[in-house]
Parts: structure tokens; sequence; C-alpha cells
DNA sequence: GATGAATGAGAATTCATTCAT
DNA sequence: TATGAATGAATTCTCATTCAT
């Protein structure tokens, strides 16, 4: 018996991270994605029921990590509203730092399948999002953030900010330098919402 | 014989918007445009080169009028700096208020052209941006911005936060209403740069 | 404008029948009708959904023009029951005598349709049985046809029987000679429920 | 370790004709048939070199065993042609009686093997109905069939009767009675050759 | 200019068969 | 023998683009 080799799942997913950057999903060929992973185009087909499946289970694991390490930082007691919020931008931008092509599919895909089914991350993807409204309403409570924020605005107007610059890295990452970037989004988005003392 | 012959280019791309915002640009045909225009699919390459230069088009269009539009606000002497942030914000917001496909569209598919060629808009596009900065060094100047803040990141940053309301209210107008989201955002974006007195 | 030339669609069904019948359906290709034909494959979807519904159309012609064909016959008054079911049968032959490979598509495929869908041709071929039983019913009626005959059994056994012959022909046609058939079948269905006299 | 090596091979036949005859022969999949019989896609090819000879050898199967039964009954001295047509037909039905899938399977994929090779069936179907028309001849010779009977066009024309009733009983035995419709066919059969007294 | 039938390149997906273990 | 992961040839169907009328 050829056993599975178990790494091939992860090898198609690589590869399809690469193709995905390089073509974009809809040009994209699996051909070229069994190509890149050194496999036949019918075992692409033995991991995944097709090529959005790919898709989806790129991001599925991408939020549940970043989901998983939010978690983890939350919970923690000894930190503050403001250093968590630190936090939880650190951990976007370390799960893409090494990433880049992974930036590019998060940026041009997610909208599709987001527009096109329930995909299985939004669960995650949610449940990152809520911490993230958690922590700034912990803030508030602390009193460093202002009671007057609108919440809604304020995560998808961050999450929108962040995006953006982690796409133009991505794209051009020595015009758009991440860790650079990284403290300038921090001290705007902790100005924008920060008591004026 | 169909009259109005005269704005039929424009029929086209009102078509197409409405078609790209509900099938996305990869999945839509020429032939569902031509019918939504109301005219038959050769004609539709009478007036395009192929399917890639209407979707330029209509980003051109997008982006020329949003640089008009502010270039006249910018130079108006009468307006402080942050008036005229104001004015840019409700600029672009005043853009999609009435044409949430074009939002839709916006959102999805600017990336593909960006990544894909020197797409005609790009000069319009990094004129509007331009200006955003231009305004913010004004109010620099004026003292009422931070002299610290980081030019290109508040430009992308602030850009990706507003597109991706946009995303939202375009998909979900009730849940995320467009004139309240509106506010909220001046108020973060004035507040992430304003001298903290 | 080129116009559609009126007869491409008979055209396929044409080769349809040629290709079917050679290589049986499920191993005929598109391609392959669409070369037979003279036309490109594309244009095989211009007329037609799917491969399935070329042959759903096939049935339909064929059972469509054997019922109606049936039914003026069956009408006529000045005919008897034996004289129609003589007529019956020579319907079904003359259908198939300068049609051989319309018989081989009718013979192997037929129960691949009507196993998988209620494809539009069951209406037809339906309403083609039930007229023979009509018949059957009328002879009994005058005394010609023994009244204790099983019409079901009859009348599917019958149809049965003549589905091989023309099967065995079509193949063989030398080996076994239409018109030579023909008469010997007439004599064992009208033997096998004629009162005995 | 799986027991009963002994008969696997038999397992694969029961499977095959239970997968066959749900899914048609084109249609079903060598891991369906392996799954149902409980042993490894491989293993199949073990015993049989390719799909097709599954299905050869089945047909295969069945006709000896037809033709052995039916020859053994022919020798017989104690029976009239009448009972040997008589028992002819019960040995078919009895064949099938307990194997509605066989019997869907025989009536929709015999043809094409017929078509396509020269199966090893054939040679036990063609001494099945050569038995048939040596009974007819034996009963002409007796004086109880009619001698100017077409033997050829009997033969087949009685085959494809029988078998279009066994088919319209494998799919729906409520509604075509096996038993029942035998004695109906019977009496079909042998009306149509009897001398008319 | 206008039409829409015709084209054919292109890609996803399936599955019989193989073969390393 | 037995396994089942791996292969890749094969085929359907789509749709942007063309062009005869």
């Amino acid at each position: 018996m050829r056993t599975k080799t178990g790494n091939k799942e992860q090898r198609i997913l690589d590869a399809a991270v690469a193709i995905f950057a390089r073509d974009g999903y809809h040009h994209s060929r699996i051909s070229d994605i069994a190509e890149q992973a050194g496999i036949s185009v019918g075992s692409v087909y033995l991991y995944f029921g097709d090529k959005e499946s790919i898709l989806n289970r790129l991001f599925s694991d991408l939020w549940a990590r970043l989901a998983g390490e939010l978690e983890v930082q939350c919970r923690r007691q000894d930190l503050t509203a403001v250093e968590k919020l630190d936090i939880m931008i650190d951990l976007i931008f370390n799960g893409f730092a090494h990433h880049a092509d992974l930036a590019v599919v998060f940026v041009n895909e997610q909208n599709f399948l987001l527009e096109h089914s329930r995909p299985d991350f939004v669960k995650h993807y949610e449940a990152y999002l809520r911490m993230g409204t958690q922590i700034v309403r912990e803030g508030i409570k602390q009193g460093v953030f202002r009671p007057d924020v609108d919440l809604v605005v304020l995560r998808h107007f961050t999450f929108g900010g962040i995006r953006h610059l982690i796409h133009l890295w991505a794209h051009e990452p020595k015009r758009f330098p991440l860790l650079q970037m990284r403290s300038g989004i921090k001290e705007l988005v902790k100005n924008s919402i920060r008591t004026s003392r």
C-alpha cells in the first residue's frame, strides 16, 4: 500500500496559496497547483472536492489559527486593554509576515467566498472580530478608550485599514515595510479611540 | 432600429455594473451584460475591446469623478484642513450612496485590475490619494494634526477602512447604514491624527 | 447576422443517431457528433443543453411520429381490428426500415432514458402502447380475438418481441431480412390471440 | 485479514450485479463494487482483468446455468414438446425470480457486450436458443405445432417478449407480477404456434 | 452601426487501472 | 494475496470573441 504521505494535503494547500497569489483564484488552474505540489492532477481531488474547497480550507486554517492565538491572549488577566490591542495587531501582522502569498490571497479572495456561500471560516473570523470588540469594551470600562466609540464602525474600519496595508506590503514589501507600518497603525488605532485625557 | 444610439456606451457600463455586482466580474457573461443593456452581444464589442476594458472604464470613470470633485474642494481657500477632510470623506460616501452596485464592484474587483496591468484609472486614483495626503499636510502645518503621523500609513489605512465599511453597507445596507457610519468614521479618522491638545 | 440555418438542429440529430448507433450512447463524444454534423462542438450546445437531451429529443421525435401515424389509422372506421393490428406492426417496421441506425439506438438506449428520468417521449410512447391495447380490445368485442387474453402481458410481450427482431435486423440485415420477418411476426401475433375458431 | 478468501470472486460478482443494476454498467464505479463486496479496489483486479470482464463473467455464468438446466430437461424422453416449452419458460423465469438485479443487468447490458466483442457467453446463449428451436421442431413433428412457423422469427420474437416482461417486472414487481405474467406468456407462446386444431 | 449564430480554446472533474508497500 | 493512494487520459461544457449578413 502506498501510504498517504500525511503531508500531501498540506503540500496542496501550500501550492494553492502560491498559485492563487500569483494568478488569482479564478485564473488558477488545478493542473498548476498539482504541478507546484509535485503531484498529479487527480491527486488534488483525492484531498479536496473541488477548487473552491481548497480556497475555503485556506481561510479556515488561517482564521482558526488567528482566532485561537487571539483567544489565548484575551484570556490573560495581566494585560491592559491597550496592551491587548497591541497584541491583537501584532498577531495579525505576524500571521502574515512570513506568508506574503497568503496575505495576497486573503486580501483578494476572501470576499468572493463570503459572498458565495456560508464558508467554514466565518465562525472563526467572526469570533476574531468579536474578541477585538471585547478588548475595546474592556478599555472603555477601564477608562482608557472613549465610551462614545461606535464599536461596529471601529472594528470594521480597523480591520479594513489593516487589511489594506497588508495588501500593499504583500505586493511591494520594499515600499511598504511591514514592521515599520505596524507601529504607525498601532498609533493610529489607539489615538482614534483613546480618551483625550 | 433602436433609438437613443448615443448613450449605448453608457447603457453597457450601467448594465456591466449591475451584472458584475451580482455575479462577480469573473463569473459575469458578456451575453448577460448585453441583455441587461438591451443590445446584442456583438454591439458590446463595438464599444469595448474586451470584457476587461469595460471594468477598466468603470474604474476610470469612478476615480476621474472622485478626483475631480475632490480637486475642486481642495483648491478652496475658505476651508480648514479639518473641513476638507470631512468633505473628502463625504465625497467618497456620496459617490457610492446611490450606487450600491458600483460600490460592490469597486470593493471586489479593483485589486484584480491593479494587479493585472497598469490600468487607466490609477492616475486618478493616485491623484485622489495624494490630495488626501496634501490635506493632512495642511492640517499639520495648521497645527491641528499631529506632525508625527505616518502619512503613507494614514492614507492607506483610512482608505482601506472606508472601503471595507462601504463594502459592508453595499451588502447589508440595513445592518450597516451608510450615513450613520459616516460620522463615526469621520470621528475615528480625525481623532487618530488630531493633536491631543 | 449569420442566420440560424434552420436545419442545423436536424443535422445534429442525424449525426447523433449515426454516432450513437456506432459507438453506443455512453461512448459517443460530443466532438464526434459535431464533426459528423460538420459543425463545431460549441454549436451543439447552441441547440441542445447537453448530451442526454439529444438522446431525449431523438426518442421524442420517434415516438411522436409513430404515435401520430398510429392514431390516424386507429380512427378509421373502415378497418377491422385485425387489419389495424397489421397496420400497427407495419408502421413500426416502416418507421425503422430506412433508419437502421435509429433502430439500433432505439433498442440499445431507450431503457437508459426510461430509468434515468421522466423523459419527454414517454407520453407518446405510452399513447402508442395504449392504442395497441385498444385495437385488441376492439378485436375482442368483434369476436376475433380471445377474450381471456391478458392485455398487459400481450402488449409488452409483443412490443419486446418486435423490438428484438428489429434489433437483429439492424445489426445483420442480411441474416434477418425485415420484410420477410414482418409477415412471420404478424402471423405469430395474430395466432397468439385469435379465437381458435 | 479478511476471512472467507475462497469466495471473494463470487462476492465481487454479487456486488457487481447490485451496482450495475442500480447505476447501469457505464455509470458504475469499480470502487463502488469493491465497497459493496467489502474488499479493496485493488483486489477486484486480482480476480478480474477489467470492468468489462466482470460483466462478461456475469452473463457467462447466467447463460451457462440456463443452458445447462435446459439441456437436462430437453434430454428427457418422458416429456412432450409442449411440456418442454413450458419448462423452458419456467426455467428462464425461475432463473430471475429471485435475482431482480440480475434481470435488470441482463436486460440493460447484454446488448452492449454483444455488440462489443465476441463474449464468452454467446456459446451458451446460442445453445440455449438452439434448444428452444429444437423443442419447437419436435412439436412440429408431433403435430402439435404448426409446420409453417418461421423458427428464427419465433425464437427471437419469444425471447424478446420474455425479456421485456422480465424487465418490467424487475423494475416494478408490484405492477408486473412475475408468476402471474408467466402463465399469460405461456398461453401466448403456445397459441402463437399451436396447430389450429 | 447592429446583430447573434458560430467558433474553439480552455479547464474542471472523473475514474479505470496501476503498483509500491 | 491484499491494499488503496496515486495517476493522467479522456470528455463535457462554457463563454469571450469573431464575422457574415
